[in-house]
DNA sequence: AGATGAATCACCCTTTCGGGTGAAGGCTAT
DNA sequence: ATAGCCTTCACCCGAAAGGGTGATTCATCT
């Protein structure tokens, strides 16, 4: 955390001289503003791009259980069905292709191919994945 | 999409007028350039921060609960190790057992045994039952 | 009427999981 | 040093999961 404060700290004191020498080369010569301008607007782009990435990256807290609110339009963007998406709340308490089978009385291959979907469209290669996947995009719980 | 890169075009095209403006009164009058200079540079921060965020914030969401705190003693209780807690979490973010075995440098089998200490220990038959045992006991977030 | 998409099921085949058992090396506390 | 736990690894075997393909039924849309 301390290096962190340090990092941040030279970054910007580099910059500021930067800008103070920009500024002074801008009194001495008379060369075209437009470049300083555009030197100043693309650094300070950047930075703006680089500190708000640092700031929120790691930290971007969406809340799971409590104020979980289900979105149907976020499951038709990723064309999952209703009986698609009731296979994936069962998977996600952990229960086996089988137990999921005796639930919703169909037979197990019918399991296997709606897990099969959930996958592809999920971008997943094994259930446990899924259903990361499905909590990420605000599916489920 | 079409919509999002619309916005995109006319926030960039006021801004660029606003600097055009700027630039003029540059020219016109002898006022501070140190004023100017901060102005862009407040500008170009916020808007590089606010790309930055929009460009990122759809795939970077990362689940955590706010209200989860790491306890030791829920695991000793449970009588899970260290090495059995990390493979737990690695579980968690659904990667295999391959993929757990390669990250902590130890072979598959080492992993199957940690995984089947695991589900004695959380009382679970599957990789996706220990999981969700695992957060309603707390142990991950 | 034909097209489309869903839900259902089957078969085959490969990979992954998980249970059971055993064992060796290391660290720690008694 | 001896017992206990953790960590590591191996082998075998059966169960579960997952991929691929194809097929049927049904409702809806055009």
């Amino acid at each position: 955390m301390k290096r962190t404060i340090l990092i941040y700290g030279i970054a910007l004191a580099i910059l500021i001289s930067f800008l103070k020498f920009l500024e002074y080369r801008l009194f001495v010569r008379d060369l075209a503003i437009e470049f300083y301008v555009g030197i100043i607007a693309v650094m300070f782009t950047i930075l703006g791009a680089w500190v708000g990435l640092k700031l929120t990256s790691r930290k971007t807290i969406i809340i799971t259980n409590p104020n979980f609110k289900f979105d149907e339009s976020r499951l038709e963007k990723l064309g999952i069905s209703k009986r698609e998406y009731e296979v994936l709340e069962l998977m996600a308490k952990g229960l086996s292709n089988q137990e999921i089978a005796d639930k919703l009385f169909v037979s197990l291959n019918t399991i296997k191919t709606h897990s099969s979907n959930l996958f592809l469209k999920l971008e997943a290669k094994r259930r446990t994945q899924a259903i990361q996947r499905a909590k990420e995009l605000q599916l489920i719980p």
